[in-house]
DNA sequence: TTTAGCACTCACCAGTTAAGAGTGCTAACA
DNA sequence: TGTTAGCACTCTTAACTGGTGAGTGCTAAA
């Protein structure tokens, strides 16, 4: 069976028409809402066609159609248009995220927060993945007598730091050799690249002060390191999902709200998703808990290179084309924050 | 009337029962559950002189009988034996917190997951207001040619960065100058204070260079000093309201959620309660959101005199003695960990 | 190919009923 | 006077009922 133009209006007209009510849409409204002088009894027909082709579902014999992530997929792909966003919701996210970007991890915080703000639905956002980052500068900082506090740039700025407590006395000339050395071994190498040198340890071993000096530093060095590679999870607008019928039932509220905060697991399926705008819907997740909602996922990018995720999670009804153009201008935007000077930063 | 022995020995049943049931009790189960040989009739006598009294209620006639917020109250005053947590737990406890203990912010959160792991209610937890905070120590360090970042050291051991973008060009010894000179100006001070002193606009102004350099990094000292002084509020445990049968109701799930979820209103209600472990038991509450809740805070000390706070909230039916004990055992511990040497560091 | 008509299905609502749990009251008992 | 048994009463809950409305599927006619 071909799929008609009258076919596919009928389809888009559900879709749309559902995305809105949530409630299943019977064949006299439909052919009231449609423009097409076509009579109910003709829709119904079409739509029995569309049910065996496998876009739409009767959830029982008298209730309306409903679309399946079929139909919502060829929605997505063909049927749905480009949606432009109101230049005042423009001016409110270029505003918002141009406040305050002192800080990567708050800006994509924020970001999340905006998201899940303008879309009603739950939000997400990850840091992006340090394994491309390189290290620019190692520092070591005398405090007081018993403290040293090291400090990490990297090149797309972000900055760590750790405080160290010394236990055996240090000197001043020492650290600061230390920092050179260590400055100049490193400068340009990858984070994770440097886990797996070993080369504080063979430097200057024989001058016992600088080998005690590394041995304290050693440890704290390595776990700064790690902690930099963590990728980070932020979560907003998990209230949303009362708001919406399909998560009516607590126990599917339950269910979605675990799935989400279990940080670990979902960080993970972030990070196998493709870049760009990545659309998932319903079946198409390989995550089982995932099966009744759908996922957006875009990446935004710090100094053109480093990339990170951010998107939005609700259920398979949802407002394909606004929020795709809601996340695509976010992450257009913090791609552009980041742009040329890269990360942290404080630019007022 | 008075609160006679064999009416306490009831009342402490009821509560002891509902706590852990959940359901009305009435006085035919209470009679074979309690071994004091006294028939259902009489019990019930004695409960409907504790209705009175105002101890219990009646959801409706015919149900049993359920503690009111003032029998809670009494419960936990005078009714309510010392909880002895298990060996078992307290090693676990002692185990998750010393793990790692790089920084403040991590252990804090690190607690607050912890605490809503064993007693499965929501928890929170606040770091300490930094109002009483002291400068140690400022530093300002060249990264390369258009960026310096800024670091700042209290006595408690927090140590926060900021990379500042130079719009003009520095000099080393500038910078340096000015770190040993507010370091000097500023040392010993509270961070509040300093942020009311003018003193870095006025000093060296006639030189030109600095004066250039001052007015580039004064936006950031300040705004750096601001975030310092933010307390931040970490919750974990959320979903844990799901399996609490007073939550089954999806809208009084929703209000809880959203009530703690208005960060910043939450964390006002917490810098509001007094130190030490402090029950609010129901209507004890202040926070109309809060009639149905119970809320445990204690506080935690960092150096011995900065206050934090972390504790749990959930249904005015929870099991005070263990969740007390719990708390009490996990502030302890932070304390202890941050007692001798202050605030973050690294101690391997 | 489209349409009108009609029987049929199912969800939903309101009302009814019966069972079960628990109380309050009264009167009898120790 | 405190304690107990008995009994009527209340209220919740779950299961069942019938009526209504929305919507379908099928058939026959246009």
């Amino acid at each position: 069976m071909d799929l008609s133009e009258r076919k596919l209006r009928i389809l888009q007209a559900i879709v749309g028409d559902f995305i809105r009510s949530a409630e299943p849409i019977g064949s006299r409204t439909l052919s009231k809402k449609l423009d097409m002088n076509i009579s109910p009894a003709t829709i119904r027909n079409e739509m029995s066609d569309l049910e065996e082709m496998g876009f739409l579902t009767h959830p029982h014999t008298s209730a309306g159609r409903v679309p399946s992530d079929k139909a919502y997929r060829l929605y997505v792909n063909n049927l749905m248009q480009k949606y432009e966003l109101p230049e005042e919701e423009k001016r409110i996210i270029c505003e918002k995220m141009t406040r305050n970007v002192s800080e990567l991890e708050k800006t994509i915080q924020h970001a999340a927060s905006l998201l899940s703000e303008l879309t009603n639905l739950t939000s997400f956002a990850i840091t992006p993945n340090q394994e491309l980052n390189h290290l620019k500068y190692v520092n070591f900082v005398p405090v007081d007598d018993s403290t040293v506090i090291l400090m990490i740039v990297t090149e797309s700025g972000k900055v760590s730091n750790t405080a160290i407590k010394m236990k055996v006395p240090y000197r001043e000339e020492n650290l600061s050799l230390l920092s050179k050395v260590m400055t100049y071994n490193y400068k340009g190498k990858k984070l994770s690249e440097i886990l797996k040198l070993d080369i504080i340890k063979n430097f200057e071993s024989d001058i016992e002060a600088m080998s005690r000096l590394v041995e304290t530093i050693r440890p704290n060095f390595i776990s700064t390191l790690e902690n930099m590679l963590n990728v980070e999870l932020f979560l907003d607008g998990l209230t949303n999902i009362f708001s919406i019928p399909e998560y009516n039932d607590i126990e599917k509220a339950k269910v979605f709200l675990e799935m989400i905060n279990k940080k670990k697991h979902f960080t993970d399926v972030l990070l196998n998703r493709d870049n760009g705008v990545i659309i998932t819907i319903g079946s198409e997740n390989t995550e089982d808990l995932m099966r009744d909602c759908s996922l957006i996922t875009a990446t935004y990018h710090i100094n053109g290179k480093m990339v990170g995720k951010l998107g939005v999670i609700g259920p398979t009804r949802m407002k394909y084309d606004e929020v795709t153009s809601i996340i695509e201008y976010i992450t257009e935007n913090i791609s552009q924050t980041f742009k040329i000077t890269g990360g942290d930063e404080n630019d007022e």
